[in-house]
This record gives C-alpha cells, sequence and structure tokens, in this order.
DNA sequence: TTGTACGCGTTATCAA
DNA sequence: TTGATAACGCGTACAA
C-alpha cells in the first residue's frame, strides 16, 4: 500500500500548523474560511483519508461495534443483521461480524478479539453449547455496553431483547386446542437451550391449563433439525394407532418438516390424519404440500431493536438493562386443519426476492 | 467503562519496563522465562487486554477486512458470508460488514469509511446501481487489495471471483433444446447489470448456435423479483396461442417463481403446456408444485476463493489479480419435463437446517 | 484565529 | 536479556 496522506503533509503544503488542518478538516468553527478553503483543496488534490486508527486511539471511541451470531446460515439471523446494520448504518457506527459456529471456545475468543479491538458495544446471541456467563459477567461488570439478542443469558444484568418463546408456543398450542384437537404431542428441541425450555414450558403450559394429559411417550426429542424431526414423528407413528396423537405441535418448521415427510412416509394425510404446527415460519412453510401454521418471528425488529438499546447504552442515554420482548404473530394456514384456503397463492408476489 | 489496564500499568507492577512487558506478551524469544511468568500473572490478576487500536498505529496493519454486500437478505450473500468468514477465521483476521443496499452512494461511503478505518483488504460486490468505476480505480491505484466478488467490475485490473453467468445460462438453455423445445422465451434481468446482460448473453448464444429463432416478442423485461416474473409471463400468456413458447428461461428463480404462479392462473400445466427453467437454486425452488429445473450456485465456495485470493494478495503471496471461476451445477427437476420423479420426497432430510 | 506541548498505548530501534 | 527513546497520526488543553 503507498504512504498515506497524514495531517502533517497537509499542514506543510498549506503552509499552517497541524492543527489548523485538523480543525478545517473537522469543521470546527474557530478557523478562518479561507484557511479552510486552502486545507480542503490540498486535502483533496494529495487524496488525504483520515486515519480513524489514530483518531480512536486518542478519542477512545472506534464507532465500531461487535456482533456475536452463532449461525449465519439460519435465514433468521441475516434478517437480524439486516436490522442491526439498518440502525448503526444511521448512527455512524460499523460493525464487526463474528461467527461462532454454535460453539463456546469461539463465541469467547470472538469476545476476547472484540475487546481487545476496543469496540464501543457487543451484540451477542448466545452460542447452544455455551455454559459459562463469566465472561458476560465480565464484560459487563466492566461497563461493557452489551445487549443479548434472542438467546440471551439471562439474570446477570444484561439487556435482552427476544421473541416470547414461551408465550407464543403457548398461543400456537392453544389455538389446536381451541379447534377440538386433545390428544397433542411434542416434538421437543434440546430442553438445555434456553429457547428449546421455553417453548416446551409453553407446551405444557396450554395443555395444564386446559386440564389436557400430557402424555409421556407423545413428547419426543427431535433437535432442531429435519432429520431429527424425521425420526420423532417416525417414533410416535409406530404407537399403536390407538396411542397416537391426534395433532403435533413441533419446537420449530425444519423439525416439522421432517415429521411432515414422516407422516406422508407412513401414507398418512395432513391435517386429516395428523394435524402440525411448527414455529419460525421457514421461507419454505407456505410452500409444503399442506402449508404449515407457525409462528413468525419478526426478526428485522429484533435487530433493531438490540441496536438501538445498545447505541443507548453506549451514548449513555440508558443506563438500564430492560428485558425487550417482540409480538411474534401466528400463521395460520392448513397444515392445523383450521382453515381450508381455496384461492391459494403459492407466491406471494408482494414478498421480497430473496436469490440474486 | 472503566479505565483499562495498560502495558505501564503492568509494568510499574512488576517492576520492569514497558517493552519487557510487551515482548513477554507477545511471546518474543528474548524474555526471560521468570520474567514472562511473573508479566503473565500479574496480567491475568488485572485483567489486561491488549489494545489492538495502538498496536495497529504503529503496526500499520489492523487484521481487518471490510466487506461490501449489495443485499443481506439474498440467501445467497449470507452463504457467502460463512465462507469468507471460515478464512478468515483460520487467519486470524476480522471483517467489518458493510451494507449497500443496492445503492451506489452508499456504497460509496462504505468503502470511504472502510479505508478511514485502514482495513487491510476489501471484498466488494457491486450495488446494481454502479455506473462508475473511479473509487475502485482509485483503490487499485493506491496499492489497495481489493477483491470483487460474484457481481465484478471488468478491466480495471482487479481480481474477481464469481460464477459463471454467461455459460450457466447456456447450458441450461441447451438442456431445454436437447430435450425438443425450440419456441424458447426468456424473461431477462436488467441487462444494464452484468449478470443480467451475462445470463441473457448466454441464453443467445445456445439458440444461436442451435440455429433457433429469438423473436423479439419472447424476451421479456422481468427484473430478478416475482413480481415482474409474473407480469412478464402473464404478457407472453396473452400473445395468442399459436405465438406462444412452449419453453421458459427465467434469469434467476424469483422470476420464475412468479411466472410459475402466471401460468397455473392461465389455467395451464408445467411443464405439459409449458415448460420453465430458473437461475440460482433458490431454498423455494425443490418445493414448486412442479419443482424447478435451475443452476445451483456454491455461494460458500465463492467466499472462500474471495478471502483466500484477497489474504494471498495482503501477506504479499500473490500480486497479480486473477479471474476466478466457480463452477456451477444443473440441478434438473420437473418443471423442464425432461425427468420424472417418481420417489419423490419433498424434504431432504440431509440438508442444513435453516431456521431456529 | 492559530500554534505549541503533550498524551493516547503500543512497537521498533538501538544501546546497555 | 533489558531498557530508554522515538514514533505511529491524531485530538485536547492551553497559550499566544
Amino acid at each position: 500500500m503507498a504512504t498515506r496522506v497524514t495531517l502533517k503533509q497537509i499542514a506543510e503544503e498549506v503552509g499552517v500548523s497541524v492543527m489548523t488542518v485538523s480543525r478545517a478538516l473537522n469543521n470546527r468553527s474557530n478557523v478562518d474560511e479561507n484557511t479552510r478553503e486552502k486545507v480542503v483543496k490540498v486535502a483533496n488534490r494529495l487524496g488525504y483519508r483520515p486515519n480513524y486508527i489514530a483518531k480512536s486511539l486518542v478519542t477512545n471511541k472506534t464507532y465500531t461495534i461487535g456482533v456475536v451470531v452463532p449461525e449465519i446460515s439460519h435465514s433468521f439471523f441475516p434478517e437480524i443483521i439486516r436490522g442491526i446494520e439498518e440502525i448503526m448504518q444511521k448512527k455512524n457506527y460499523q460493525l464487526i461480524l463474528m461467527h461462532s459456529e454454535e460453539n463456546e471456545r469461539r463465541e469467547k475468543e470472538a469476545i476476547d478479539t472484540l475487546e481487545a479491538k476496543r469496540v464501543d458495544g457487543i451484540l451477542i446471541s448466545m452460542a447452544e453449547t455455551v455454559n459459562s456467563f463469566e465472561q458476560y459477567r465480565r464484560l459487563i461488570k466492566s461497563e461493557h455496553p452489551v445487549v443479548f439478542y434472542d438467546r440471551c443469558a439471562r439474570d446477570i444484568g444484561a439487556t435482552c431483547v427476544s421473541v416470547n418463546d414461551e408465550e407464543s408456543q403457548k398461543m400456537i398450542t392453544q389455538h389446536l386446542i381451541d379447534h377440538g384437537y386433545q390428544k397433542i404431542a411434542y416434538l421437543s428441541g434440546p430442553i438445555d437451550v434456553a429457547i428449546g425450555k421455553d417453548r416446551y414450558s409453553g407446551f405444557l403450559k396450554a395443555m395444564h391449563e386446559n386440564g389436557l394429559e400430557v402424555r409421556d411417550e407423545w413428547i419426543v426429542q427431535s433437535g432442531f433439525q429435519e432429520t431429527g424431526g424425521y425420526e420423532a414423528m417416525s417414533k410416535l407413528l409406530s404407537l399403536p394407532k390407538e396411542m397416537r396423537p391426534r395433532a403435533v405441535a413441533a419446537v420449530n418448521d425444519p423439525a416439522a418438516f421432517g415429521a411432515m415427510q414422516a407422516i406422508y412416509d407412513h401414507n398418512l394425510r395432513i391435517p386429516e390424519d395428523v394435524a402440525i404446527v411448527g414455529f419460525s415460519d421457514d421461507i419454505r412453510a407456505k410452500l409444503m404440500p399442506c402449508p404449515l401454521t407457525t409462528i413468525h418471528q419478526p426478526a428485522y425488529e429484533v435487530g433493531k431493536k438490540a441496536a438501538k438499546k445498545l447505541i443507548d447504552l453506549i451514548e449513555g442515554r440508558s443506563t438500564e438493562p430492560e428485558d425487550i420482548e417482540i409480538k411474534t404473530e401466528l400463521i395460520i394456514r392448513e397444515s392445523c386443519g383450521c382453515k381450508q384456503n381455496f384461492n391459494k397463492k403459492f407466491i406471494d408476489l408482494k414478498e421480497k426476492s430473496l436469490s440474486k
């Protein structure tokens, strides 16, 4: 890289001091208009680019924030990032993206690196495998602005922006119950992960509040992926006919998709033989042979809210941690058997394009 | 933020000079083992975090690269980012993500900011609306390491990593021709965008090489979105019956989806009445009522290759610009009428989950 | 309005 | 093996 132009070189060229150049280029009031013009002219001619590194060292401010993402491939996270970026762009902050790949060690290293780079604040969505909050505690204790989004560390005095998983799972289960289903199974994610735990708990609440039986053999661990959903559903369908559930709630859409495939492979119909609902409103949900009823999570909103709160913390407009909840939406399609959509369009023409 | 621990404080605490502390903490060879141990101990006790900003100022190296993305929502780009991140993570570089939102002005500002932040290199995918290459030229001339990915500025002496759009579009068109179609229409994207131009040109080549007629009324501008595809196809279907094409190639999958909807809305069948193919292998392609034949682009590979080349440029292992092409793959499904898939699974259980 | 002195936290360089 | 000094490019504080 060619040697870079500095304030000093401009100063020499114009015949003023470095400080005058600095003031001129930063649009300070106390500098003569003629001087400013001369300085700006020379700066342009020389191709001056400010050095934010040097600036940061003296101002102790980087206008950079760190964003830790557990898994970029999940369509949910790019949407969140878009929301974050939208806000940050307005406030002139840049964002360093760190990918933990659901790995606790990598997440820790990511946070260390962000600290070393002296970011002004950090947005974190926890990796699945995290089981120590030590580092988070240290961050918060040392007064680093931190906001958790979607996957939060609870009870450590940090702001959390998330959708209410528990309430949402309760809502969609209640929807099944309201339409007459009583024998309802649950395909659960890992219970040691917060969203797995919360959704499961929401399912249980709905069942209990309605006085419905929750059979042990109807709670099957499926994990978050298609394969697990397929296997879990196959297990349910291997039960004697009269012991089988009439409806199934899955911890997320991919698990539901796998389950749907299993149902078809057993030559059963959806929703006539088995009704099913998911959670997440995957882009594929509406395209299933029987479109999937599910919960829509406004990822973009989550990103925006988290970013706003972080900036408030950074700029001192806010100091207290908050729990911010983004409202989900129940999307009723055909897989629950509660609705028949006669004029079905499989493509929503108002939808934003998703591939180039 | 609490006052941060510096080398100086450690030095005072241990009773050595700042330089010794620096050397100890950076694992330089020329420092006594006992001294190093003492230093490390104190550094840990005090909770020392290195300050990369200060380090960068003196070393003139940030271990940060900039990534300019035109549209995060397109599933294609998060995959590319994943590839980039994968490589950068191995080499200990971090990545600043800039979102141009297809806007030339924002892209320019993004590049300015990245320069000011003194990134070691920049990865750029051009916004749709860019029509001046001035800034790119300046970057390259000032010996900034730059690599374009997917949407490249050609003929300015910069490395370009992309899929061969022209050849791929030619391949899929040839596939239609090989299966007996002759009256083939094309739903084109904007021709002033490189990928729009290249794909269109690939379509034309296939037609010409096979001596097939390219009718003006069969080339319809659809843009890259569902809506445009719908309108373009409706136009084609409003032609007198004998003037209608028998097959359609679309510039990308979303346009094809829109077109498919239009075909169904006219009570026609796919592929019996109109065959159709897309480009991009959107996750929805296989889930269409009639699964879409399309071109798969290995986005992850594009990201990895671009990142590798950038690092080679940065670290001086490579100096010459290259044109790197990533091979696409023709995905034959049912919409072209060339194959009948009797044992259709709508969910690929081996596929990675895409929503949480 | 302009300039001087100093410091931000670190590393390079040379001397001890 | 260790230390003193200068330098990286800029902004703050104060003086002129």
